[in-house]
DNA sequence: CTGAAAGCGCTTACAG
DNA sequence: CTGAAAGCGCTTACAG
């Protein structure tokens, strides 16, 4: 049996295409009889509407993509499926596209050769430079996410790193911990991300009156917690001795808990570690740990409001937004000084 | 400036549409002279083939639909990732749908609304039962991934989680251990797929000559790792004393230990731990998890085969295929007895 | 090797 | 409240 379209439906109901596109689209003004008469035919024939011809003829698809790194790193399965409900909410689809990190990706995901695939870009960049993000081509709407420097032109969303890792020292320090850790800075040079929450760190240490000490900043790759755990292992083994931790995520976090207890290290006693990101995991951890949340509905909110007032023809210069975060406390680093 | 079609570049080259999308789609017998002509102009104009023309022109999207409970899952990120890249090697994306393990949603997910906006689906349920999946529309077509019961009509891929998990006990009775828990049997009813873990957990169990005691099956929800370190806690606390645990996942064997270690049991020293899935994680963890993989690349490459197939127009019984797996020996469950 | 023409299945001003 | 007609941007037999 071939495909019912939307023309048989007209032919059998007796009425024109447009009767029955009113009919689907659940358009107000049209005759009751009308109504039944082409739903009926609708049941009758079994008919569901195509939506390669629906698209084509409006210009849209309703779908939108969300490229970031990479869908194994929990962070960022966490904020596809915060995004995917709150673009379903408002009739999206989402479609993912994972950049692996590589700077030849993140510059075929902005510049497709193909068109016409999606409504518009969530993009959480790694590498590209605000210069590249900005020459893009203007014809799919974007909104940037993360920690990258975004240029004037294109909206951005984010929560406000360095104010997050100060409040993190500034929780640390008033548990009493004094030699605070950071793990760790990307080398040959830290990641945006990074540099923003370095930033925070020092703040953090110097509204808190404690020294800043350049042999605390443990450098590294932030790979994943394997590679956390080696570089903090390495700091300890050289000698540095924190009494906390503030971890750039969650992961490291993770790293950072065997390298210490590897070592008779016991965490919150010994050493306090927080992370960031508040991954499902940071909860279930033992000890649980103490992480920095970014409010990931509101982020989903706003961004797609930006992103659909894009879709929706919005043309003017970019809207830089910071959401809200939280710190998380747990087991890993408590409120109160630790025994 | 106006989106530029296919038909200005066949303009301004001087040729017939025909001949632009011969040289569009890289077609080899055009004129080398015809060749460069056109490219010129596609390049002069910047044209960019629109995918909602050729999707209605070809009746395909070459986007395929993954179908799962949740992305926060990490079992389900890792298999998108591997999945996503599978089908990009083929030159297909993936469009993400979450049924937040709800009967409704799985429904929504077999009979869609809409037509035509994915060629297939991957298709991993949770509730659905046999009878309904035979009965759903087949005017898309569907390959199912996991441990629920196919449809001789429907094609399948799975791993062997019966011999799995026999493997896990015959691992854990070869390394000493003789009291092995399951963790944990859903309630009121445990699903397909721990039902499937439970038959080869007692099949591994009467291998090894070791007695079945039902009261090592610790039942309770598998939602999450808390959820399954309740359940364990309160058996634990009942007076169950096991000598390793076999968990239906990793989550719960994250759970596991963290009610094993309140209460100053050991890992693996006192109790052997196990998980299912290999999630990045598991390597991370510390004890790091000795656990369950299934062959995901294997997985993703036939689960794509079967579902290219049908979109290529097989119509024959569903096949039912078994990938591999293997167990992947860490420190929670090392292969020497522990002390 | 290339062209003219029809068609994919919808939507949307424009009329009435 | 409803219809006739054109159009969205491609592809694809069919000719030649």
């Amino acid at each position: 049996m071939p495909n019912v379209r939307l023309s048989d439906v007209a032919k059998l109901a007796g009425v024109s295409p447009k009767t029955v596109s009113n009919v689907v689209h659940g358009y107000v003004h049209v005759r009751e009889s009308t109504r039944t008469k082409v739903q009926n035919a609708i049941d009758e024939l079994g008919y569901r509407p195509n939506m390669r011809g629906r698209n084509l003829a409006t210009g849209r698809t309703r779908m939108i993509a969300l490229a970031f790194p990479d869908l194994r790193i929990p962070y960022f399965a966490e904020l596809a499926h915060v995004i995917a409900e709150e673009a379903s909410a408002r009739g999206y689809r989402l479609l993912l596209e994972e950049s692996g990190s590589t700077i030849e990706v993140e510059r075929a995901i902005l510049s497709a050769e193909e068109a016409g695939i999606v409504d518009g870009v969530l993009f959480q960049p790694s590498y590209l430079t605000s210069t590249e993000i900005a020459q893009h081509r203007r014809d799919v709407p974007v909104v940037l996410l993360g920690e990258s420097i975004a240029p004037l032109s294109v909206d951005h969303v984010r929560i406000d790193n360095i104010a997050a890792a100060a409040q993190v020292v500034g929780h640390l320090a008033a548990s009493g911990r004094r030699r605070i850790a950071f793990l760790c800075a990307e080398v040959p040079a830290p990641s945006e991300t990074s540099k923003q929450r370095l930033i925070g760190y020092q703040q953090g240490l110097e509204a808190c009156g404690l020294p800043v000490d350049p042999s605390l900043v443990v450098t590294g790759s932030v790979a994943d917690a394997d590679a956390a755990c080696a570089s903090l292992a390495a700091a300890l083994d050289a000698g540095m001795a924190p009494d906390a931790v503030l971890c750039r995520d969650d992961l490291a976090a993770l790293g950072a808990l065997r390298a210490l207890s590897e070592r008779g290290l016991r965490v919150p006693a010994d050493v306090a570690i927080t992370g960031w990101d508040d991954i499902t995991l940071a909860s279930s951890m033992h000890p649980s740990l103490t992480s920095v949340r970014a409010d990931g509905a509101q982020l989903a909110r706003r961004a797609l409001d930006l992103l659909l007032e894009r879709i929706d023809g919005y043309d003017g210069l970019g809207r830089h937004e910071i959401v809200g975060h939280s710190l998380v406390v747990r087991e890993s680093a408590p409120a109160a000084p630790a025994g």
